[in-house]
DNA sequence: TTCAGATGGGAAAGCGCATTCCCGTTGCCA
DNA sequence: TGGCAACGGGAATGCGCTTTCCCATCTGAA
């Protein structure tokens, strides 16, 4: 990547470095028109693309914005990374993009990298875990960010702060009231449903899904209901099938219809997959219920019944450098939790 | 962000900036162990992150990869984002996000960027058009990556040469074969459909969906068939949804079933969006076609018959820097297509 | 006419790093 | 023991740009 310089622009238009940098790439001084334009012509002719780095370099300042996700291609990430991007526009900044399976190893690498490149500030979203297995790995990465902070990054984090963060200095999170959407939703799905309640989590330690695990519980506790079982599975699609397998012969033999609520859209789209060449129909065999309201619902069904959350909105919110209240979320209720009606058409 | 830099940690360490360099950013000269152990101990004390800025300014090689696609949250590029950004990580590199809406000014600009940016290679997905109005956006798109590659840049480009390309050092395209893939398709269905065959196609002059269609009519045609009527409109979900609006009273009248190819998944899923609470099922009223076999349609009913693309492997293709073979596809028959037999159970 | 104050262009000093060249050491062979 | 090659560390240069400081020119008021 070789191309032309400023200089060579410079010594085209017979003017000096400073003048050429000034009319080129905005500065409180403003050259001479004649001169401007010579430049600019030079530049025109040239083909000048200023060299973002030596910029970056020159004014430490990078322009960069840096997103760390779980997968990229998993629909409420690209949401959120829509978001960020939209709002990385606005900023007049580019969005680098690091995907790392969750991996709180491959996250501090992710930041060590966006750090190396200055970036300007880092989101990152995917839910957080206290888990044994992840307790070195979210030091280390808590480590890392913190240095960043220190030296000056903006960390916007999603849903919830970032484990064992010990700088408050430039952290900012967009916080997402799962418990209360996830206690409203069971109470409106408590309303309805005579029958038991069953939860699909995902592992144990995972904030969001724990958030969402006790606010439904609190939620039919409130509405009077006993509190419900709970299965722990993969925090995806993949776990959401392989308890959707487990539970097929349960729900074949029960007597009355189990209403489950998966943590997230993906898990409850996998349940409801695994459920299905079962012979178990949703909403007539059981109900369901998911979380996200992510875009692949629209085309889904039965229409899952599930919290919407803003999704792009909160990667904006990510990304910009500023506190911001919690989101709001509506909870909605679609076919997938409906009462059957014997004579329905 | 500032941070620590090379030569305070020479500094703390006793060495000279060299050497410190030599030690920390992997040089073809090795220091002796133990400097390299007292330096390894100031930069870690210090904290010290290298600047990648630095870096790519002083080796002229920035490590940067960038992505340019239509939309980061539509799943055919959220996959093929997927596979650019595997690639990037084996090159131990970092992928730069762009997301124009496929306006063809946005995509110079990301360009211009990237330039900036001096990213080492750019990925362009999404379908180039020759469409009138993109005319002259297209002319300075490929103006600006002409200039890019004379500047030692890669592109590599998904499904079609940019239009007007007139460098050819430094591109490379990943080629999908839609032509031969449709035509593939529409011999399949010809075997089993009865009767009349449409197409929903994208705006004319989109290349990937122009080559759709003409392969889709050429294997009609070696079929024996006629060709197939073809309705124009957006090259998204939305698109597919207005066609489908438009075609459910006419499948209602219809006396034969119709075969519908909706040149990619994403409309598709729009049409029997629109056709469904029209009271028209398929496949018993109409059977229906996609392409490109995104993820999302795991998940969709009535399974769609579509042609596989490999879409992570054309997304890690086209990051890389060789020209490639033809990806291949598969055709995929499902439900969507199924002949309905009266007494299925 | 003179001088203070603007105005605007240019020289030069970095920004943080890689790398080339230079030079003092050491090891080895004759 | 002298001489030469190989080795390893350091000074210095430059990557492309921004920005400070300096200086020449011009303006207007005294």
């Amino acid at each position: 990547m070789a191309a032309s310089t400023l200089s060579e622009v410079a010594r085209l238009a017979g003017v000096s470095l400073a003048t050429a940098s000034r009319v080129l790439n905005g500065s409180s001084r403003k050259p001479a028109e004649d001169i401007a334009e010579r430049v600019r012509a030079a530049a025109d002719k040239l083909g000048y693309v200023p060299n973002a780095q030596a910029q970056a370099l020159a004014k430490s300042s990078s322009g960069l914005i840096g997103l760390i996700v779980h997968d990229i291609a998993d629909p409420y990430f690209a949401a959120i990374a829509r978001g960020v991007q939209d709002a990385a526009r606005q900023q007049n900044r580019m969005v680098l993009l690091a995907s790392t399976s969750g991996a709180s190893l491959d996250e501090k690498e992710a930041v060590a990298a966006f750090a190396a490149r200055r970036a300007d500030s880092i989101v990152i979203a995917g839910s957080r875990s206290v888990r044994a297995e992840d307790q070195q790995g979210n030091a280390e990465l808590a480590a890392e960010l913190d240095r960043y902070c220190r030296n000056g990054g903006h960390v916007g984090v999603v849903g919830h702060p970032i484990v064992g963060a010990s700088v408050s200095e430039g952290y900012h999170v967009v916080k997402v009231p799962n418990e209360e959407l996830a206690a409203g939703l069971a109470a409106e799905l408590a309303a309805s449903h005579e029958g038991a309640f069953l939860i699909i989590a995902g592992p144990e330690g995972l904030y969001t899904s724990d958030d969402r695990v006790r606010g439904f519980q609190r939620g039919l506790a409130e509405a009077g209901k006993p509190a419900a079982e709970v299965i722990r599975t993969g925090f995806n699609r993949a776990g959401g099938y392989d308890a959707g397998l487990a539970l097929a012969d349960r729900i074949k033999a029960s007597e009355s219809r189990l209403c489950i609520f998966a943590v997230n859209d993906v898990m409850a789209i996998g349940v409801t997959a695994a459920l299905r060449p079962e012979g178990v129909w949703i909403p007539r065999d059981a109900t369901i219920a998911g979380f996200d309201d992510i875009e692949t619902l629209r085309d889904f069904r039965p229409a899952l019944s599930t919290v919407h959350l803003p999704l792009e909105d909160i990667g904006r919110l990510a990304a910009g450098d500023t506190d911001t209240p919690p989101v709001s979320g509506v909870v909605k209720l679609r076919r997938s939790t409906e009462t059957p009606v014997e004579s329905q058409v």
